[in-house]
DNA sequence: AGTGCGGCCTGTCCGC
DNA sequence: TGCGGACAGGCCGCAC
């Protein structure tokens, strides 16, 4: 679910009642996540100070001094400040209590989630250190893509959603951005010419923008650091859309799989 | 090295 | 109304 904007949203959202706050206590009601939660989430964590809450692709990084709490949503994952001993649903798995008397309530239906603890520097973490650049910064250009999309028979969206090759696309925005660039997400991304990775990137950074500014994509499950849901799905030109009017010409918006993921595309736009 | 797939989970929806 | 199956925003880890 989440991709960079609902990461982002979350991150604006929970980092002001986070950063000067100790923590007082750790509750956690299940383990049992992508990864068992490390003991280290209660034993080093508590009694900490929150420094600060960062974003690196689709992780937040919370720095508590003596290490970071590296927090990934998965696909139905949020996290959200709640008053301490708010009513606990059935998959609210973790509480994080602070001394002002909130708490960061982590919830994940599908429990493809993490929370993770590492006392080094957090991008040199596994999971982060081969991670591709930030869309939104300016190593993201055409030139890397076109560089790194050589050889590459790969469908062109397949490859952007890559966390390797750049961070942050999931399936919503990489459709969106696809139809943006009018690029078909067929294109083995070794045949897309330099002059359209520029229009690519141009829409990426466009899509996640706008997304960001909207507070992020709600279909069901999200909803941002203090529980509202996101509001860009009203502004979607293709996602979910299979069957409806496209909404540049007046052809119909397809859909296929590619990558075993749900493709949305419009036939006379994007090629 | 690049590519394709299974798997992790729960919930929802659709067809019978 | 019940039930099986497909599918859902991510992404690791494996086999080829």
């Amino acid at each position: 679910m989440p991709e960079l904007p609902e990461v982002e949203t979350t991150r604006r959202g929970i980092a002001p009642a986070l950063e000067g706050q100790r923590i007082t206590e750790v509750i956690i009601r299940q383990r049992r996540l992508r990864w068992p939660i490390p003991p280290e989430l209660e034993t080093v964590l508590t009694g900490q100070t929150v420094r600060t809450v960062q974003r690196r692709a689709k992780y937040l990084l919370i720095n508590a001094g003596k290490g970071h709490a590296l927090a990934h949503l998965g696909m139905s994952g949020s996290l959200r400040i709640v008053p301490a001993g708010w009513p606990v649903q059935k998959h609210d798995h973790v509480d994080i209590r602070l001394a002002s008397g909130q708490a960061l309530r982590y919830t994940d239906p599908r429990r493809f989630g993490a929370l993770l603890w590492t006392a080094d520097d957090p991008l040199l973490h596994p999971l982060l250190a081969s991670l591709g650049p930030e869309p939104l910064s300016d190593a993201f250009t055409a030139e890397h893509l076109h560089r790194l999309a050589q050889g590459r028979r790969a469908p062109v969206k397949t490859f952007i959603m890559d966390g390797h090759v750049v961070v942050g696309v999931g399936n919503i925005y990489a459709n969106e951005a696809l139809f943006m660039a009018g690029i078909s997400p067929l294109r083995a991304a070794g045949e897309v010419t330099l002059g359209r990775y520029e229009a690519l990137v141009t829409a990426i950074r466009t899509v996640l923008s706008a997304a960001i500014t909207q507070g992020g994509t709600t279909l069901r499950d999200y909803v941002g650091g203090h529980g509202d849901p996101g509001f860009f799905k009203q502004q979607l030109q293709v996602y979910d859309r299979a069957g409806g009017g496209c909404l540049r010409c007046q052809g119909t918006i397809q859909i296929k799989r590619v990558g075993q993921r749900s493709t949305y595309f419009c036939d006379r736009c994007q090629d």
